[in-house]
DNA sequence: AATGCGATTCTCT
DNA sequence: GAGAATCGCATTT
């Protein structure tokens, strides 16, 4: 069998918040020693290129940490938080406008016990099925992400992929404020986080 | 050269 | 629900 087809360039060169819904669905890979892993993505954050004061790329411009997020629709943005999790965007709009989308969480499909694996490894108590991925520092853990791809892209069929899913229609999700930008005055709590519904039945 | 903190997760309470 | 872990990087001195 062969995987589904990729989202093209085009598919990115759009306003962040709204390739972030149209993310929901879609599948994540990556490959890892033995193939592709991954699965259907569940949970996105839009960042914005103007008056969003929670987006990195608005709060210092152009810098080595987040260049890539100046770089051309499809771009992966991956950086390190906390000092020791990385999170993975997808860079949105043309070169130079910085606009990306976060991706939170996935649901495991493909290659399920090798994210466990990946995953065990970093903790010290048995991973429950519904945490291997359901957080962006946790699917980067689970998909071996970290900034040796930031800069490559998720259009090119190289170690990260993102390919076509299920539609999931504004019925079938929630949007509420971004994680962890309380400290943002203006956009702190604009609603550009997207969640599929728990009760949506996705594979 | 020094400082302060973050688009997070884990563990314990 | 709170506190720790941990470091690259932007900002300040």
């Amino acid at each position: 069998m062969s995987l589904p087809e990729q989202r093209t360039r085009s598919y990115y060169n759009r306003p962040a918040d709204q390739v972030a819904q149209d993310l929901l669905g879609d599948w994540l890979l990556a490959d890892d020693d033995a193939g592709w892993i991954g699965g259907p993505i569940i949970e996105t954050e839009a960042y914005l290129s103007t008056d969003d004061d929670a987006n990195h790329a608005l709060q210092s411009g152009k810098t080595d940490r987040n260049e890539a997020m100046f770089g051309p629709p499809g771009t992966i943005y991956v950086y390190l938080i906390y000092g020791m999790y990385h999170c993975l965007n997808v860079v949105c709009r043309e070169k130079e406008v910085p606009e990306a989308v976060l991706i939170r969480a996935i649901h495991p499909r493909k290659g399920v016990q090798r994210m466990i694996e990946r995953r065990q490894e970093e903790r010290s108590s048995d991973l429950p099925q519904d945490e291997i991925a359901s957080g962006p520092g946790k699917l980067c853990m689970a998909l071996n992400i970290d900034r040796s791809v930031d800069g490559g892209t998720v259009i090119g069929g190289d170690n990260v992929s993102v390919r076509k899913g299920v539609s999931i229609s504004e019925d079938h999700m929630s949007s509420s404020s971004r994680i962890g930008v309380d400290y943002a005055e203006t956009a702190g709590d604009w609603p550009l986080r997207y969640r599929v519904d728990d009760s949506y039945p996705i594979d």
